[in-house]
DNA sequence: TTTAGCACTTGAGAAACAATAGTGCTAAAA
DNA sequence: TTTTAGCACTATTGTTTCTCAAGTGCTAAA
């Protein structure tokens, strides 16, 4: 069991530790615990016993363990009302009537990225709620057309497609209004077996050009599942004193670029989450904040990560700010 | 005057210090040089006397200074042929005919920083010399709808706009066609001036919302001329031993970071052009290689970012394999 | 139960030292 | 005149040793 005041230790020496980045010693609690530092010691000797709290070294300073803060987000902190500077530097972006949801998103990562200095990263994926509403084709010149692809939900996806000299474009408009007598309303993720099993086969008996003209769509339309990655203020994470280590911080930004990596960050759960060190997949070191956003049928995930020493309080009020505007749209 | 013998000399230490990021000591080249390693330590005294050639400290091996890169890239080095494993992973991608320009130039500067552990940047730039071709607006549902603009060159892009409930779907197809007629011919540069000057004072007289739609197209059109920014390996510059200090790590991060600097490296010359140290901006310590390219009407800079110590004579053959490939399109 | 006092431990930083890799110079050899 | 061998000299790097400061754990008294 924890006692009331070895939760107000334990808060004290997270709070202090989130500030300062150093090791907390007895003495410097004396005053806001209103005892000697023996006293506190003897609490400190307890939280470590029951893995709260962790030392650097046998005459160290305690620092909280993964645990400790995992029991101080839990337990004792206290989400706070949005700071006044914070909230301000958001609103402007929120507020703003004429930017599109998604556009508000990334906005808004981008700034408590700034503000908080730690690194952001918005994970966009089309979804298959997605129905494909119209297929356009423009032709730009002899060899070259543009096909946009736009979804029920407002999702608009373009692509290039060089054609070869010799087909003929009359061909290419027979096939583009069967794609679209086709393909209209069907989900956007089964596109490419619609294009495969229904429409190849029926070009293939009167366009002579099919191969091409079929492989240029498919590419085309496989583009549109794709995911889309922003990942804001790199640099910050690196500033952090935790990251003092050439070494450390090589392995950071590998696995910022790592494509993989950072699409696993992909939240599932519906809530505000918190991934303390090793329930992360990212690094032992630092924390991830995530929570998972669907609108317009577009779903996808805002992350946010720093050292585990980080802002917790802060932070998941920024995001909740964030959350609650993007769903109440 | 540089002798031949002084130059042979030359060549030796940049690619030994290239290879090892090692000062050169005048042992190890006895056997190349074929003479002793006093001779070549006068030989050595003479070109740091000219500049060519700098000690770390009194008593170090010698490391070519800015001037001898410099000397060794406009005078020793011969662009090889392209090597046997780089050219085939490249061929996949430049011959793909269904990839687009774009998309090729996207992919090639992808592989080639993998294949030369250098960092690539691409910047695109939509140009001037796109004319509208076609204005079209999509309607999404009572309060959304996505408007799409095609050039005579083939680029696309579309924007969502959010217009607020009390806006006559009538009103909004008449702005839509007001805007295809005044707009289509017009350079993109130019779109927001026909906006402003002619479009927004006629739907000014009958078109009630007329403020919110104003606004709502300058927007979507604003963000069509933005510049695009695609970095590749970040992680790659700083495996280099030359990046084996934190704060040397973190200055560069933030430096690819920073738009402003990213798009500082903007090419103006036709070339294949190569900035050593600090005749770049970006960093003392490194070489920036950049090239322009135009296509469809639009212009982009290709460039390639490495230690000084680079492999000049690889990086130049595989750009100009790009370049000369992208021109012929 | 709390506190004062003290012995003890560790990391971080400074100083001292040796080993290494390289230079510059001089005088002899080619 | 050019090249080379030999030698004294000098930073750098890594290791060891030492001291200092911060903080702990334990014990005995309040």
């Amino acid at each position: 069991m924890v006692s009331k005041r070895q939760e107000e230790l334990l808060k004290l020496i997270v709070e202090d530790y989130i500030k300062t980045a150093r090791p907390v010693g007895s003495k410097a609690l004396c005053d806001s615990m209103k005892c000697s530092s023996a006293t506190i010691r003897s609490e400190m000797n307890y939280l470590e016993e029951i893995g709260l709290l962790e030392k650097t070294h046998i005459s160290s300073g305690r620092v909280p363990s993964e645990k400790g803060y995992r029991y101080y987000v839990d337990n004792i902190m206290t989400p706070r009302e949005l700071n006044g500077e914070d909230m301000l530097k958001l609103q402007t972006i929120v507020d703003n009537k004429s930017l599109v949801v998604n556009d508000i998103i990334l906005k808004s990562m981008e700034i408590i990225s700034e503000l908080t200095h730690y690194t952001t990263i918005v994970l966009g994926k089309k979804s298959s709620l997605n129905l494909v509403q119209k297929v356009e084709v423009i032709p730009i010149d002899k060899n070259n057309i543009v096909a946009i692809v736009v979804t029920d939900k407002g999702h608009v996806e373009h692509k290039s497609i060089y054609i070869p000299g010799d087909v003929d474009s009359i061909e290419i408009k027979q096939t583009v209004d069967l794609i679209n007598k086709l393909i209209v309303g069907t989900s956007i993720d089964s596109v490419s077996e619609v294009l495969e099993y229904q429409i190849k086969p029926i070009i293939a008996q009167y366009v002579k050009q099919h191969e091409v003209l079929y492989n240029a769509f498919y590419t085309a339309f496989s583009d549109f599942t794709n995911e889309s990655v922003r990942v804001n203020g790199r640099k910050n994470i690196l500033m952090q004193p935790e990251f003092n280590d050439t070494d450390k911080i090589r392995d950071i930004i590998s696995k910022f670029e790592d494509k993989e990596i950072v699409k696993n960050i992909k939240e599932e759960d519906n809530g505000i989450n918190i991934y303390i060190g090793s329930e992360n997949d990212f690094d032992d070191d630092v924390t991830v904040i995530k929570t998972k956003y669907t609108i317009n049928g577009e779903e996808g995930t805002i992350a946010l990560i720093g050292p585990k020493r980080m802002e917790y309080e802060r932070v998941i009020t920024l995001l909740e700010y964030i959350k609650d505007n993007i769903d109440s749209r």
